[in-house]
DNA sequence: CGGAATCCCCCAAGATACTG
DNA sequence: CAGTATCTTGGGGGATTCCG
């Protein structure tokens, strides 16, 4: 059985993947099919996506919810216990953009936007 | 200059290291001397505590106090900047708490006892 | 005691191609 | 469109040694 020295490390565990906080955070705002994630982080890969969103899933904080239809269509979503985490998450974005500001002389150069629509 | 495609990235890039959430969680209780932190967490090495203390110590998140004497005597802290993270870190720890408790049988007998005195 | 410097291994993560 | 499979690589991170 995993044991840990301090709690805090069963939350990274479930929050402490490299992509899973983004993940999480864009899923604040709603449903997201596959698709709409990989645009809203060009960085990451179709395999690393897959396999942080089946890790999430697994410790039950999203939902899989897959239409069976062609083409195929697959929604994210939070689970009840995912928006269990919400405060954290708004507080980490709400620090990363003063962090952004504290740092940098033109903080809005820092940001891609990107069209959520 | 680094990009960010969500603001929350650049929270996760201060405090996104493998091991600085459980250091800063370590430093709310106190200042701490090198080799308490490396008891509070038997599982890191040297390098990457000392690593992992830089990095946050670049990010103006700890203080690194050096007191000039043999043998030598280093103490941890968190700056005041480091303390606006005082929420999310003591979210974080709450949110595993309950996860441990709501996941596993016996909770107790996940996380390690160790000494603090 | 705190940490810098080496050596080195392994696996997380990228790239690519393929499938239903 | 969503996901899998395979191959490859770089650097994260462990172990060890040396230093003031």
């Amino acid at each position: 059985m995993k044991k840990y020295n301090i709690p805090v490390e069963a939350a990274l565990e479930v929050i402490g993947g490299k992509w899973k906080v983004v993940i999480l955070c864009h899923l604040i705002k709603g449903k997201k099919r596959t698709s709409e994630l990989k645009r809203l982080m060009p960085g990451i890969t179709q395999k690393m996506l897959t396999q942080q969103l089946r890790e999430l899933e697994e410790d039950n904080v999203i939902l899989r919810e897959v239409y069976n239809q062609v083409p195929p269509k697959v929604e994210y979503s939070l689970t009840d216990y995912g928006w269990s985490l919400k405060q954290i998450l708004d507080l980490l974005c709400h620090w990363g953009e003063q962090h952004i500001e504290k740092t940098f002389d033109n903080p809005e150069d820092m940001v891609v936007q990107i069209n959520e629509e």
